[in-house]
DNA sequence: AAAGATTAGATCGTGTACGATTTAAATGCG
DNA sequence: CGCATTTAAATCGTACACGATCTAATCTTT
């Protein structure tokens, strides 16, 4: 492996300045490597990470729910959850009214671990050094992009 | 598959509304299903769209000079590469100055899919609607955080 | 020049993403 | 009721990402 990708103040080493899609793609990549120290400590990813807050709001969603608010399909949430129930956070029950219906719920570890993960962001957020307003904004205008990028 | 992940505008469906990082990971999948139908027309992957056009700009650039380029190192790096190389569309060789250097340069095939490469931005922000300003700010905003989240 | 350190890429294993397909269960409709 | 349609998950194949390790080439230092 080569050496971490570094900083780069200079002018024209980044020949994608003016691509808003690379920006968001590559401050994903930058927010991954963040977050993965600290997820590390938690036995998580981050996608793994993401699921667990969004079943410790709301307990016993199915995998289709989830879907939507993590914006992926059960092709990618179905070895996920198996993962995860592998390491014990969460049980995927079979609905019995309808038994297509997959309901996952989390352990008692899983809550814990949800615990645990609760306190990640501020910690991250402090180290960015940004200010909460210039983050408020970012976050409202990308929410607002990410409305308007619909297929179709 | 479950169907696609649906646009919500109710209020409680996304629980990561003041989550900055899952709004910048979620804009990323959606920018790349943007992008997809456009690149599967040219052959290309996102991240193979981005290196043709890196190389498009600086043809020859080294495998390290790319990685700077795109925030990735050769583990990413060289199976994609090959899989360019594959396709015809670049080529990689050893620097004869420095063996341990890999010089990539596109080729005839490569450039011509670098000029298709070039107007797929275009049609794709029109899409959006968004003012062109508004993403001019959101792009700064976005380099700014990325230029703040670096380990240490 | 020889030995150790550094560097550039490559390789490997795990975990996302996602299109396409499959399976099984529920629903609709004549 | 019976059968086509729809739906929810799961499965499969390909392509990223990335930590860890490996290989080979260059540099350092004596």
């Amino acid at each position: 492996m080569t050496k971490p990708p570094s900083s780069q103040s200079g002018a024209d080493l980044d020949p994608f300045e003016d691509f808003l899609c690379f920006s968001v793609y590559s401050t994903g990549l930058a927010f991954n490597r963040i977050y993965k120290p600290l997820l590390d400590q938690l036995g998580l990813t981050y996608l793994q990470y993401l699921a667990i807050l969004a079943l410790a709001r709301q307990d016993g969603q199915t995998v289709g729910e989830l879907g939507e608010k993590l914006f992926l399909e059960s092709n990618t949430l179905t070895p996920l959850l198996k993962r995860l129930e592998a390491a014990g956070l969460v049980e995927r029950r079979r609905s019995t009214q309808d038994e297509r219906v997959v309901r996952v719920s989390l352990t008692a570890q899983g809550r814990r671990t949800a615990e645990e993960a609760r306190c990640v962001p501020a910690e991250l957020l402090e180290s960015t050094g940004l200010s909460a307003e210039g983050l408020g904004e970012l976050n409202e205008a990308l929410k607002k992009l990410r409305g308007q990028l619909r297929p179709g």
